[in-house]
RNA sequence: GGGUGAUUAGCUCAGUGGUAGAGCGCUUCGUUCACAUCGAAGAUGUCAGAGGUUCAAAUCCUCUAUCACCCA
């Protein structure tokens, strides 16, 4: 049955995939020669809710086409599929799908329950992008699945958790972090966005205490005097205005003048009944604003850093949804005890935390609320800086246009108005959340990165790993050189929970450490809120029962028998209060000490989840359990291929976890790549419409015209541009190979043949020239994969296959197949089914569904195309320089002969005489050899020696000699000399910048001799040509 | 403000020191003989600008301009 014009792709490709599913084509090993060395990768996994996008498309091409390549080549390859579960992300989807079904909240639901809906969900649609990568072609070993919640991975996560905290990697602390009010949770600095948005900034009088003034002189850069008055405040500005209900302090900069007469005095707090000193640090810039800044500990992060250095306290006004606190003691009570603790009264961070120093009117408000409250307030009491309505500061409000009628004995100008400056200011928003992040003063777990980056640098600047584009090593080194803690505590419900327990710290408020449990301590406990008040210990383990003995240690001291209690654990901090209230009680009347417990809770919080998918490497291949020996030789992986947006996110922290817990790098190459964009260079997203759905364009031009474009765009460093015109070209270069098949299957190419593997011996030039091509493009094809160089690859092939292949060879071929000869008829078969085997099998990688399907249709075969031998041929072995420089030879002359006939107007159909006027040895035998092809493509009837051009015929130059076309009759003589003109012009302006280089003396001194050798090479032959057509020229005159 | 990169044909982009390229688009011509998802031919460039290094610069260096991204 004579083949279809074009490839079906839309029912081939599922066909196809599934043979190579049940071949097994993708297990790890597959294909493997005997000890082969492995070849892994491991997939950057997509979050588990998640659909595949034009990005992991692109990036999944890649992989593919890297496995592909080295499975053919029979490497032990194992690519490593798997999800991730993606905390924040998919707790934000659940939740949404909550919402959107009337169902019951997460909080209402419970931490149970709600963890549930999540199963659900992920079950439902967890297998999502695993079915749209078979769309796609990835040759995952899909039996070896991972998912960041199996049990396995979750031992190993927190197996790690643990080993890290004992070796002092990862501590906990009150920190002021990134604080998402939406989610209630702490994200990292890497998921907050940055934005400029316009803002303002309010301008405020701190009154110095006791009626103090002073003189406040403003100095110009030459230190003239340009003002001086007495003031009796300070002047501070803010764009939080709400948060100065919690300032701690104002700071200057030590070398400000204008301030010096009061640093160390004190101010009162505006709507507070607090007085806060002046304080000096370096932060405060002297030239930005009034110079004072005042210090807000809890909510700002360079604020943070003034109070720690200052040692000021750091009041947290707000809840975790970001609203004013209404907790606590009224405002008069805890605004006393702060006056208590400025005077020098012993508190812990603890109590500081549970002061609400909110003052009852802004409790419980939004924190944009009370910002427009506070303002005005403190306008109204007079203590908002004023200018005259004129300054420049103010912006352009639009009622100072004043009529001159009107206004003629009014100065509206000199109004004075509350200072308050239109301003651009940078406001972080969470990435996920899409609402303004508040700075939190929480307790959180940290990583200690600093003590853990050593390796991850000192891999890549050694080379031990490599980053490309190279590009990417600066960023990677600026970041990990300046790394932060990393906070990896999230409050969130979906995720690793972090396997940390708490006790209380009885031994704060019990005395004694030997006596018994009497009375006054038990009154201690239970009344004095001794409990309440008590700090607590913590224990690392992994389950509850590895934990039990360290607080049984902590308890030891305590008086008998609650140093034997035994160990509970329960909810939370409060359940346990009650817990042991309780079981205090009880010991009270019964005095039972068998029914004495110690209650324990777990963290609450899970671990950030880069933090898990860090472990990523190890943790999929076994790690710690023992198929680890096993599974190693494909640790450390091959090659990282992932996005460069998440150098930091997650290939960075995957370098520092691998070498914090196992000591080995996780890759030996980190190829980055960037953000696939629309055609027009627009990163793609929801709200501006412009998001191009893969599977949409596998189902309009099928999964390879898709995946030769990825590769194609796959420059290194390069933009990614998606379009459908780019794709649809690539549909049309399947198209093409598809009916070089044809046109083979035409020929008899196919019959009763069996595939060989070597190139057959051809005898006919054309034969033997296309088999050099073919090991030509093998070698570049493999410099480039070997290089990540994809759209190299792509690009050779395209050109071999397109430009080579079919627009050449098989044109050549057809007068071989014309001919008579049996034998040349079989040896050009032979070679076509060779050159298209090779294009086969080099196209694999890239293009694996057509190429599998006319691999399975032309020949019975031994192996599928995904595991043919991947060719090492070279082009010393195979290219004949003799037919090399013969079918240059002809290609060149066949190509002249139709520019000619294409310039000058010869009608299309139309044979026409070749004249040859003069010719050397090797031409006349490559014409000779040749002379029925060239016939045939170039429309030329008869070939006849000359011993000189006839008048008005056009030339054309060759190698070694030249021809004419006799077209007198023909002939459009203008369009000819118009054609010469042009052609001896360029030649010209080439002539003269090699001559210029050859008359040059250093350059015959300084450049490289075959250069120099070239270089004059060059000019013999294009004076040569000159000559040739300026004599035409002059022929052409001479009928003209 | 700091960092990274980009600027080449109408468009999208390759091109790491030695004769400026590809695809798409455009113009002209062409359907028996694999393919109109095709073929043949053609036009199109201040390689952002200025300086420097070099025998030789799109390519290396410096500055300027514009744009993009990342980080503050």
């Amino acid at each position: 049955m004579p083949m279809e014009k074009t490839f079906d792709a839309a029912s081939a490709e599922p066909r196809i995939y599934a043979e190579w599913e049940q071949a097994g084509a993708f297990t790890a090993g597959a294909n493997a020669k005997p000890g082969a060395s492995p070849f892994s990768i491991m997939l950057p996994p997509p979050n588990v809710t998640g659909f595949l996008h034009a990005g992991h498309a692109f990036n999944h091409t890649l992989m593919d086409i890297l496995v592909r390549w080295h499975r053919m080549r029979g490497r032990d390859v194992l690519w490593q599929p798997g999800l991730d579960h993606a905390g924040i992300a998919t707790q934000l989807v659940v939740e949404r799908e909550l919402a959107r079904t009337n169902q019951p909240s997460r909080r209402e639901l419970g931490r149970e329950k709600f963890l549930e809906k999540v199963m659900e969900w992920k079950a439902r649609s967890g297998g999502t992008i695993i079915e749209q990568d078979k769309r796609l072609g990835a040759s995952m070993d899909w039996s070896r699945e991972a998912f960041t919640m199996d049990p396995a991975f979750h031992e190993a996560v927190i197996r790690v958790f643990v080993d890290m905290y004992e070796k002092g990697l990862i501590y906990r602390g009150k920190r002021l972090v990134n604080w998402d009010p939406h989610f209630e949770t702490a994200i990292s600095d890497l998921e907050v966005e940055n934005k400029e948005v316009d803002g303002h900034m309010w301008h405020f009088k701190y009154r110095l205490a006791d009626g103090e003034t002073y003189e406040y002189v403003e100095t110009d850069e030459d230190g003239t005097e340009i003002m001086r008055e007495t003031r009796d405040y300070i002047s501070i500005a803010t764009t939080r205005p709400e948060t100065m209900l919690g300032d701690g302090a104002v700071a200057v900069h030590p070398s400000d003048s204008r301030y010096a007469p009061i640093v160390g005095k004190m101010v009162h707090l505006p709507l507070c009944d607090r007085v806060i000193p002046i304080v000096t640090d370096q932060y405060p810039d002297p030239d930005f604003g009034s110079g004072a800044v005042k210090i807000t500990g809890a909510h700002d992060f360079n604020d943070y850093q003034v109070a720690a250095r200052n040692k000021l306290p750091m009041y947290r006004l707000m809840d975790m949804s970001a609203t004013m606190r209404d907790d606590g003691a009224p405002y008069a009570e805890a605004v006393e005890r702060a006056r208590e603790i400025a005077a020098g009264a012993e508190a812990d961070a603890a109590e500081i935390d549970s002061l609400n120093l909110v003052p009852e009117k802004y409790r419980g408000l939004d924190r944009f609320e009370a910002r427009k409250l506070v303002v005005e307030d403190i306008t109204n009491a007079g203590l908002a800086v004023e200018v005259p309505s004129s300054d420049p500061r103010l912006g352009q409000p639009a009622q100072r246009k004043v009529e001159p009628e009107e206004g003629a004995d009014v100065a509206p100008d000199d109004r004075l108005v509350p200072l308050v400056e239109p301003k651009k200011i940078m406001q972080p928003f969470g990435d996920r959340s899409k609402v303004v992040i508040e700075p939190m003063l929480t307790d959180q777990w940290f990583v200690d990165a600093e003590k853990v980056v050593g390796p991850a640098l000192d891999a890549v600047r050694s080379g031990e790993t490599k980053i490309i584009p190279e590009s990417g090593e600066k960023v990677y080194f600026h970041w990990l050189e300046n790394i932060e803690p990393w906070c990896i505590s999230r409050q969130l419900w979906w995720g690793h929970r972090i396997p940390v327990w708490y006790g209380f710290d009885l031994g704060t408020p019990m005395s004694g450490g030997t006596g018994d449990l009497d009375e006054v301590d038990l009154l201690k406990l239970l009344l004095d809120g001794g409990m309440v008040h008590s700090g607590d210990v913590q224990k690392v383990g992994a389950e509850l029962p590895e934990v039990t003995g360290g607080f049984q240690d902590e308890i030891a001291d305590l008086p008998s028998p609650l140093s034997h209690a035994r160990i509970v654990e329960v909810e939370d901090r409060n359940a346990a209060l009650h817990a042991l209230a309780e079981s205090l009680a009880h010991y009270a009347t019964d005095q039972d000490p068998s029914k004495l417990v110690y209650p324990v809770w777990r963290d609450p919080d899970v671990l950030d989840t880069w933090f898990s998918s860090g472990l990523w490497p190890i943790g999929t291949l076994g790690w710690p359990g023992p198929e680890w020996e096993e599974m190693r030789r494909y640790h450390p992986t091959s090659v990282l291929v992932t996005g460069q947006d998440i150098l930091f996110f997650w290939v960075a922290r995957m370098m520092m976890m691998q070498y914090a817990v196992v000591g080995e790098k996780p890759f030996d190459t980190v190829y980055l790549h960037g953000l696939v964009r629309d055609e027009k260079g627009v990163k793609m997203s929801k709200v501006l419409g412009n998001v191009i759905d893969p599977l949409e364009l596998i189902d309009e031009y099928g999964a390879d015209s898709l995946r030769f474009a990825n590769a194609a765009m796959a420059a290194l460093g390069g933009t990614l541009k998606l379009s459908r015109d780019t794709i649809k070209g690539y549909r049309n270069f399947g198209t093409k190979l598809w009916n070089a098949f044809r046109f083979a299957e035409m020929n008899g190419t196919f019959e009763g043949r069996s595939p060989q593997a070597a190139p057959p011996a051809a005898t006919a030039t054309v034969n033997r020239w296309i088999i050099g091509e073919t090991a030509k493009v093998r070698e570049e094809v493999d410099a480039a994969l070997d290089g990540y160089r994809f759209n190299e690859a792509a690009s050779a092939l395209y050109g071999f296959v397109w430009g080579r292949v079919c627009d050449w060879y098989l044109e050549l071929s057809k007068p071989l197949f014309g001919a008579d000869d049996a034998a040349v008829i079989e040896e050009t078969r032979a070679t076509l089914a060779w050159v298209l085997d090779q294009c086969l099998i080099l196209l694999h990688p890239i293009m694996p569904f057509v190429t599998e399907e006319l691999w399975g249709t032309t020949a019975k075969r031994a192996k599928m195309l995904i595991h043919a031998d991947w060719p090492t041929y070279t082009a010393a072995d195979l290219v004949d320089p003799q037919a090399d420089s013969e079918m240059g030879w002809v290609i060149e002359l066949i190509e002249s002969v139709r520019s000619v006939r294409g310039e000058t107007n010869v009608p299309a159909g139309a044979d026409v005489p070749l004249l040859l006027v003069e010719l050397d040895a090797p031409g006349r035998a490559a014409l000779g050899q040749n002379d029925a092809l060239i016939r045939r493509l170039a429309r030329i009837d008869t070939i006849t020696e000359v011993a000189e051009a006839p008048k008005g015929s056009a030339t054309i130059p060759v190698r070694g000699g030249s021809f004419a076309l006799p077209l007198a009759d023909l002939i459009d003589v203008g369009a000819e000399r118009t054609r010469l003109q042009k052609s001896v012009q360029k030649l010209e302006k080439e002539l003269g910048g090699l001559r210029g280089r050859l008359s040059n003396p250093n350059f015959a001194q300084s450049a490289p001799e075959e250069v120099v050798a070239e270089t004059r090479a060059n000019l013999e032959r294009r004076e040569a040509d000159a000559a040739k057509l300026r004599a035409a020229l002059a022929r052409l005159d001479e009928i003209g």
